[in-house]
DNA sequence: ATGCGGAGCTTTTTT
DNA sequence: AGCTCCGCAT
């Protein structure tokens, strides 16, 4: 930067007539724009909604823009709410506005994912949602839980009515900003014979008692929050000057509610989205809300952004004839100043084993002629056709990586290495305890929890507290009693500890002394020294936050680990992961029908579901900057049964003009265009005895058997920290109230009669606070818990 | 309490 | 085909 950067300038004065002062003619910063870009840059105040289509510079408008606001003191970065959908969003805009204004940007407090503004919202205003502010997020593994929970308490058979199910509809409704009370009879009705809406109900209410909160309760109790307080709505009218959003097609009516509540002060609103990239329809993003901004924000500036940067002619021009044929949008036409470049290809294959042998051969050709494979991506519909893929690179030695695939947070082994930390700062986080009370196999079982369970319930102890008291007393059998005692006490332990001791080293302290480490050393199977490499890893990255609350906080709500070099591998990812990324060279394999579209999208949406299809076609095409090459295979092995396909009607949408049809090296039909371009692949489908069957068969045989040589030996973990057996058993120490007193006297007297549903009736024989000790008729002096026993009668 | 085997599913994915 | 979940048997 240099010193002429109005960046540089000290913190600007918001509302400064100097500021107003329009135009200073050309500011550096707004010289590399081309006209419409700058445009959406300067046009400060009021709706806009910039339209801006793949590879047009969207992400460098949002942040020239906020450099914008900056600089010309129309506000503070504190003033500025910037929102995207995912935190990778979140964080490179953050970099780059930081490029760009330098540090001032640090102070960027409101730059985020919905769902972490929605959090740190929440957490100011909790009490006014009865929640405590140090409310936890739940995943959606624990979601489930507690739905299932739910629904068995409410008789339900689980079989026919899954927990899964029922989170699905409720997140729909979340979605769409529907609290129980709003949602429809009717559609309430339609989970579970009409008990949906008060599953929905009891499940809310679990969530309250749990001090928890789902994904989408963040945005729910906003929504709450604001219409209920105006007031408080009203502060952050004052304290939100401008507000940016980012990927604005993506949204859910949840979203838009939330925009459109905080965006009513100022109507300083300015969303960059494009109708044609909407693809997550299905996880309840409404198009409509980008196609009807103009009506919501009446005097709306529209502004497109029809010049791409990224790609060669042929290949914009065949991604645009594809769109072009969509009905429910808003028109882009994307334009280059870039040469034509090479043709698309489409190259049909006989399976989809030779068709991942083409794409494999054709990046060995690159990476012999010195290319970056890092600028290579492989883009699939379905995460299952990634696996030959896979297999095949392997086997022809390219280097490759897996882009999404299970993400580390979400890992078994990091959930329940995290669900001990949860236990050590907090003794009240019943979902984690519930998780880990019998991992590794201690002997605790269903019998021991639902024991602890009972107790919680009578007297609103959590499960830790109950067990607390439980081992306190005659309640649970000795074998269970000892270990459960040897768990609470660890826990206490590591709570003191925790005050003293580096978060990461504590982890390693707890894991091991728990023998949770101990659980994976013992385990043969494959993946444990896998298991082992990430909990480590987990150990690390917790020495990179101060404290082990802010890590937990960090990891509920950024599931999401920095995906570190870019070194020289070739990516494998879905469509749906690839957006927002661009390679010079794409390969798309799986152009079929019944693949891509997908048939189950086509069932389900219908027209609807076919364009949403198109539009993940183009992002898949608008990916590639130089090189882009199309796939589709006669013969796939779906759930194991080899079907066959023929080319998807995308293929056939596309200009003939632009694209060039390949012949696969092996290939042995002939001719080319016909009437319909792919007449020729008839002379594969109907015989079984061509060579290609034939060797496709053998193929499988040949891989059917071996392993894969995916895991790299020799994965270590003796050297590290964690290693060595003895687990040192130190002084056992509780802490203090361990009788909880908050519960006040017991309700009985001694003398009184009482009835234990194991030890049967009994006299009370003295009383210490909600520990009784009882002489039984039957089983004689034992020590049990109030909440256990009833008034004999 | 635990471990095995059968049954049922199986697009896309963030937070 | 392959994974996960559940129920049953040990």
């Amino acid at each position: 930067m240099s010193e002429t950067d109005p960046f540089s300038a000290p913190p600007p004065r918001p509302g400064g007539l100097a500021a107003r002062a329009a135009a200073q003619p050309a500011a550096g910063y707004l010289a590399g724009l081309n006209p419409e870009q700058r445009q959406a840059v300067e046009a400060t105040d009021g709706p806009v909604l910039v339209l801006a289509g793949a590879g047009t510079g969207k992400t460098r408008v949002l942040t020239t823009r906020i450099g914008h606001l900056i600089s010309t003191s129309r506000a503070y970065p504190s003033q500025i709410l910037a929102v995207t959908f995912t935190n990778k969003a979140a964080r490179e805009m953050k970099e780059r506005v930081a490029h760009l204004v330098g540090p001032v940007a640090e102070g960027m407090p409101w730059l985020g994912t919905f769902h972490s503004i929605s959090a740190k919202l929440l957490r100011r205003h909790a009490e006014l949602l009865d929640l405590r502010s140090d409310f936890t997020i739940l995943d959606t593994d624990d979601q489930i839980r507690l739905m299932k929970q739910v629904i068995q308490a409410e008789n339900i058979d689980e079989k026919r009515w899954p927990g899964r199910m029922l989170a699905g509809f409720i997140d729909s409704w979340k979605n769409r900003g529907l609290a129980p009370k709003d949602v429809p009879a009717g559609e309430a009705a339609v989970f579970a014979h009409g008990k949906g809406g008060k599953l929905y109900a009891a499940y809310q209410e679990r969530l309250k008692a749990l001090n928890a909160v789902d994904f989408g309760d963040l945005l729910l109790h906003c929504l709450t929050l604001f219409r209920d307080y105006p007031d408080v709505l009203q502060t952050y009218h004052d304290r939100f000057r401008y507000i940016l959003v980012d990927e604005y097609q993506d949204t859910n009516t949840a979203q838009y509610l939330w925009l459109r509540l905080l965006a009513q002060g100022r109507r300083n609103i300015c969303c960059v989205g494009d109708d044609d990239q909407s693809i997550y329809g299905w996880r309840g993003a409404e198009v409509d809300n980008i196609l009807r901004f103009e009506h919501d924000f009446p005097g709306a500036t529209v502004i497109r952004l029809e010049r791409n940067y990224r790609s060669t002619g042929h290949i914009l021009a065949t991604a645009s004839k594809l769109i072009a044929r969509n009905e429910g949008r808003l028109g882009k036409t994307l334009r280059t100043e870039d040469a034509l470049g090479e043709k698309v290809t489409i190259t049909g294959a006989w399976d989809s084993q030779e068709e991942a042998r083409l794409i494999s051969d054709e990046i060995e050709a690159m990476q012999a002629k010195g290319q970056d494979l890092g600028q290579v991506a492989v883009l699939v519909r379905i995460s299952a056709q990634m696996r030959e893929i896979e297999e095949r690179f392997v086997q022809a030695g390219v280097p490759y990586r897996v882009i999404g695939g299970p993400r580390f947070y979400e890992r078994a082994e990091i959930r329940d290495a995290l669900a001990y930390l949860r236990c050590v700062v907090s003794a009240t986080d019943d979902l984690a305890f519930e998780r880990i009370v019998n991992v590794p196999k201690r002997g605790l079982g269903d019998a021991t929890v639902q024991l602890l369970h009972n107790h919680a319930r009578a007297t609103g102890f959590s499960l830790m507290q109950s067990a607390r008291a439980a081992v306190e007393s005659d309640e649970l059998k000795p074998k269970a009693r000892t270990a459960l005692r040897e768990l609470v006490d660890a826990f206490g332990r590591w709570s003191t500890r925790a005050e003293h001791m580096p978060q990461g080293e504590l982890a390693e302290l707890v894991l091991e002394e728990s023998g949770y480490t101990e659980m994976w050393k013992k385990d043969r199977s494959a993946d444990a020294a896998g298991r082992l490499e990430n909990l480590k890893e987990l150990v690390r990255s917790l020495d990179e936050f101060p404290d082990l609350p802010s890590f937990l906080e960090h990891v509920s709500l950024v599931m999401d680990v920095a995906d570190g070099e870019a070194e020289a591998r070739a990516s494998i990812m879905t469509l749906h992961a690839a957006k927002g990324l661009e390679f010079d060279t794409v390969f798309l394999p799986g152009w079929e029908e019944g693949l891509f579209p997908n048939q189950r999208a086509l069932d389900e949406s219908g027209r609807a579901g076919l364009e949403e299809e198109r539009r993940l076609a183009h992002v898949g095409l608008t990916r590639a900057r130089k090189k882009l090459k199309l796939y589709f295979a006669s013969n796939r092995r779906i759930h194991g049964l080899w079907q066959t396909s023929l080319p998807s009607r995308f293929i056939d949408e596309l200009p003939e003009e632009h694209v060039e049809v390949e012949q696969a090296a092996s290939s042995y039909s002939q001719g080319g265009y016909g009437a319909s371009r792919f007449d020729r692949m008839e002379s594969f489908g109907s015989s079984y005895n061509t060579p290609g069957w034939q060797r496709a068969q053998e193929n499988r045989a040949k891989n059917s058997g071996g392993g894969s040589g995916f895991s790299e030996s020799g994965r270590g973990f003796g050297q590290g920290g964690f290693g060595n057996s003895s687990r040192q058993r130190g002084p056992l120490m509780i802490e203090g109230e361990l009788t909880a007193k908050s519960s006040g006297e017991s309700a009985y007297g001694t003398g009184a009669r009482v009835f234990h549903v194991k030890f049967g009736p009994g006299s009370v024989a003295s009383v210490d606070g909600n520990k009784l000790t009882v002489d039984f008729d039957k089983a004689g002096r034992k020590m049990v818990l109030d909440s256990f026993v009833q008034k004999a009668g």
